[in-house]
DNA sequence: CTCTCTGCAAAGCATTTGCACATTG
DNA sequence: CAATGTGCAAATGCTTTGCAGAGAG
């Protein structure tokens, strides 16, 4: 098995890196903002037994450790996605879908209202919402 | 029943103003950031009889109408919120405190941002999310 | 060999919904 | 009085958890 400088990041911490946890790696650095559901179908495509309380359990270690950043939001399911380079998003309200943005600007303003409030361990991801142009132009 | 800038907002829509309605609209003007259960006991001290589906609805009706903001993060209760001045928040990841802040200059970039996008109908409520002053040090 | 991880299935919460009755406009 | 709203309780969807056996180091 290759280990990536994902891979290796678990391997760091006192958690093991079994085949169920380096595939669920493996479907986060394929996709972006993933649900659970998607990551479950696209690791059973190679280990067809994983359940998806597995993917849970790996999903919130991988967010404890850092290596994963969750979204949640109104009416669906949490979406999961690698937290390679840090990035915000645009959510659209009509069809859910995601889009990545970088914005260092809207970054540093953030950072700095939370750092004046008194906050630390500041994580800087940020969702904006909006309809999609897909979803305002006529069909 | 005194009728308030809010309720009126009720009244031009298509929809009733019931006395449950009025409820959750004088409990979402007293607090800030509730969950619909924090709301269903606040309306239930007038209302003994509201059921939480009640307030489910009408939150969700006061959502449509553009009367109410909803807040989802991972592993908690959505929170709601009276539209009435747009501002920010300040979540800590580590006690799920919420506060308000105001700050423009955020809400511009980020307008900016998902207009370039394409994006319409935008909603500049965002989320900092960080370890507020009360968890970081020590007790 | 020990400690952690996994699959399974059941439980847990937050939220939504179908229905018969009550209420609003 | 016609249309909409409500309480109740059951259903749903996402996520978590207890347990006994499997696997990593």
């Amino acid at each position: 098995m290759d280990r990536t400088s994902v891979d290796a990041g678990l391997l760091q911490s006192r958690y093991r890196l079994t085949k169920q946890r380096a595939a669920v790696l493996r479907a986060l650095s394929d996709g972006m903002h993933l649900s659970a559901e998607t990551i479950h179908a696209r690791v059973r495509t190679n280990l067809p037994d994983v359940s998806l309380g597995t993917i849970y359990r790996t999903l919130d270690i991988l967010r404890a450790i850092g290596l994963v950043q969750v979204f949640s939001f109104a009416g669906g399911a949490a979406r999961y996605e690698a937290a390679l380079a840090k990035h915000h998003h645009l959510l659209c309200s009509s069809c859910r879908s995601l889009v990545n943005v970088n914005a260092d600007g809207l970054s540093d303003i953030a950072r700095d209202i939370a750092t004046q409030a008194g906050y630390t361990d500041i994580d800087c991801a940020l969702t904006i919402t909006g309809r999609c142009s897909t979803c305002s132009s006529p069909p």
